[in-house]
DNA sequence: CTATTCTTTGTAGTGACTACAAGGTCAACG
DNA sequence: CGTTGACCTTGTAGTCACTACAAAGAATAG
């Protein structure tokens, strides 16, 4: 089970870059790879040069946080070579604002969480817990 | 549609703790917050201040991160107000360490899209974008 | 030919909700 | 007492981006 000339087969698309069989085909299905064609002489797909390019620009934008309906969208902008790139742009700057927020939301929370493990010195019982207490747990005064 | 002195009904502890009646019927039905009597002379669900202080502590813990499985756990711990509150710290440690985790990654990705957003001024045409061709976009050179 | 390792499809599960639809019940107003 | 309208009830399906599995088919090595 190795690729002929062919094409790579699914498996091997796979690890060309870093995903699993089943996410390739998720992709197929919901349409962010176009299906792949099943030549040579058996029943399976085969991939070559162009689908090893779009799956790993897939990668790295969904590594970058976009969903894949931005992807989608990505995908089809780059596909205009004519069009202004304003909205690639667009795109990305949003995508950054919300890492920007979420980043603050992060920060937020761990300064938080930092108190609350500070405020126990452990081997208290349940019912003196600071951490419980300061979140207000059940059963207490 | 007012509260007796039966209880709360679902919207107002939901109005109360900063939830949807939708939310809480999905939390009875998993198990954090236990079945609501119906008591009074209708079939709806009626709450106590019990109630309150169990879904306000829910909250809070969510709103630090924990999933559902940990709340449930420390809603547990929390009963049991002889045992050594160890557990509580570890959970709440482990927690932080997550969120530090995830606060790293977040900072790289903000680099990385911060980096993209800065390539492109806009403008040209998508064959060009400076965006799309350092995520390997399809389609070109 | 057979054994093994891949592939195929289809379906269901994840977490933590959210959204709806069809029907029941409450309180109040006239 | 009847009706209105706002709320409740259950049950089911959808979200996001996969992941896991089962049953069956295909390719290859020996």
């Amino acid at each position: 089970m190795t690729s002929t000339d062919a094409g790579l087969i699914i498996s091997e698309l796979a690890e060309h870059t870093g995903t699993t069989p089943e996410t390739i085909r998720y992709y197929e299905r919901v349409g962010v790879l176009p299906a792949a064609d099943r030549k040579g002489n058996g029943r399976y797909r085969r991939y070559g040069a162009t689908d090893v390019q779009r799956l790993t620009f897939i990668r790295r934008a969904r590594d970058l946080g976009f969903s894949l309906d931005v992807v989608r969208n990505l995908l089809h902008l780059s596909e205009q070579p004519d069009h202004p790139c304003d909205e690639v742009d667009r795109l990305a700057r949003e995508q950054l604002v919300a890492v920007d927020r979420k980043l603050e939301q992060l920060l937020t929370l761990r300064d938080a969480l930092s108190k609350l493990t500070q405020c126990c010195d452990s081997g208290h019982a349940m019912s003196e817990c600071r951490i419980l207490n300061s979140l207000g747990a059940p059963g207490r005064a």
